[in-house]
DNA sequence: TACTCAACAGGAAAATATACCTTTCGGACT
DNA sequence: AGTCCGAAAGGTATATTTTCCTGTTGAGTA
């Protein structure tokens, strides 16, 4: 659901997130700068005044926050209402999850006794996979790819994402086979892949015979 | 971002979804039945007209179709356009991915020409990570924990998840230091380490050393 | 064929959001 | 203190969206 004060609540917060006020946000986006004033969210008899799907669009392209950033907004600014709380180390659970680096992490006030996250020092990643819809899921059997992929391992496709050198990919070829592998090179008569087990070999694929290559973008663990 | 042919799709695709017309949605809604007519998405002199935040409030509130449904429209229907595609199987569901063995992806069938998923012969499996509100990321750094993790990848961190031998884990102890490894045995006294990386040694650390120990449950690829 | 109904086009009136204007307030700076 | 500037209140004009209306089309049915 979508309410008027979460759909305000995510505007300011966005515009928070980038380090200007409501007004400023309105003003980058080509609005006015008062569109967003607080005065002009309820009628001046009561009732409740809604930012037009058009200006909310012009903000997301000013920001250059992604459609996911809002919502994500949207459905936080909505829990914390409901809960009226405002800490909040974990925006986790939603579309995103808390993130430092793992040399960081053995500094003190990261983690909690239990080796929950808890604090401010604490960055944001989309969600795993969240960013592409087409994205689906391989499940890996036997042990022709230790020591990465294990047995009943999951491994995340993302067909639309683009592919670089050293990026671990599932090709499949014409004639029907499939293997995931890492990519070498890439020419324009072949593909080049290293396998992930030193123990088989590695191959060559003539371009003509691959099907699809798709970059490996997640993997349980 | 948010385009305006993408609002509109996202709207019929709910409609279809819920097994209405345009402007049965809008009826249901409570709204009058041409507000979503098509010829009521672009002006006569050819300007784009936009659906009103508040009527795409009611749709939702109406179909009870949760945000981040109509998000997840918005994006798929918007990739969809840019590629000019229909079919999809990936969309039942909401937070879950179509899944398949590695192994009989090689039959025909599971795969358009793009590489991506269609047909009917697909698993779904919950989306990564979505199980846990409490997980939350690392960014690994250096090469210490190479073939496994890469520099730069990131791993997503189950602290409430149970552990099992042979799971991977990041391990805190009391002097602070972190360390990611595989869990080789639990006894009273200890918990034994693999190292990721076959040339680190292995670790054993006294139980009474260790501040918290928490599942790996997806890697960054 | 005749009938009914929903979907939709197209246009005018009504409702609503934004633009524009002026004023007030408060912080930063000289 | 005085000045400048951004944020925001409050009001009116303009722009846009929704509503309400009429008419057409096409599917389903008797």
């Amino acid at each position: 659901m979508l309410s008027h004060a979460q759909v305000w609540a995510a505007i300011d917060a966005l515009a928070e997130r980038y380090g200007l006020s409501p007004s400023g946000l309105a003003r980058r986006a080509g609005l006015d700068p008062t569109t967003f004033n607080p005065s002009k969210r309820r009628a001046v008899d009561g009732r409740l005044r809604w930012p037009s799907t058009e200006s909310i669009s012009k903000v997301l392209e000013a920001t250059g926050a992604a459609l996911e950033e809002f919502t994500l907004l949207l459905e936080v600014e909505g829990q914390l209402q409901q809960r009226g709380q405002a800490a909040r180390p974990a925006l986790s659970g939603l579309r995103s999850v808390p993130l430092i680096g793992l040399a960081q992490a053995g500094v003190g006030g990261f983690f909690d006794d239990g080796g929950f996250p808890v604090g401010g020092g604490w960055d944001e990643v989309p969600f795993p996979g969240a960013a592409d819809p087409n994205s689906y899921a391989l499940e890996v059997s036997g042990d022709s790819m230790l020591p990465l992929y294990r047995d009943g391992d999951i491994i995340i496709i993302s067909p639309s994402a683009s592919i670089r050198r050293g990026d671990r990919v599932v090709l499949k070829t014409q004639a029907g086979e499939v293997m995931a592998k890492v990519l070498a090179r890439k020419t324009v008569k072949a593909i080049e892949l290293v396998s992930l087990n030193p123990e088989h070999e590695n191959r060559v694929i003539p371009l003509g015979q691959v099907e699809w290559m798709a970059r490996i973008v997640w993997a349980s663990q």
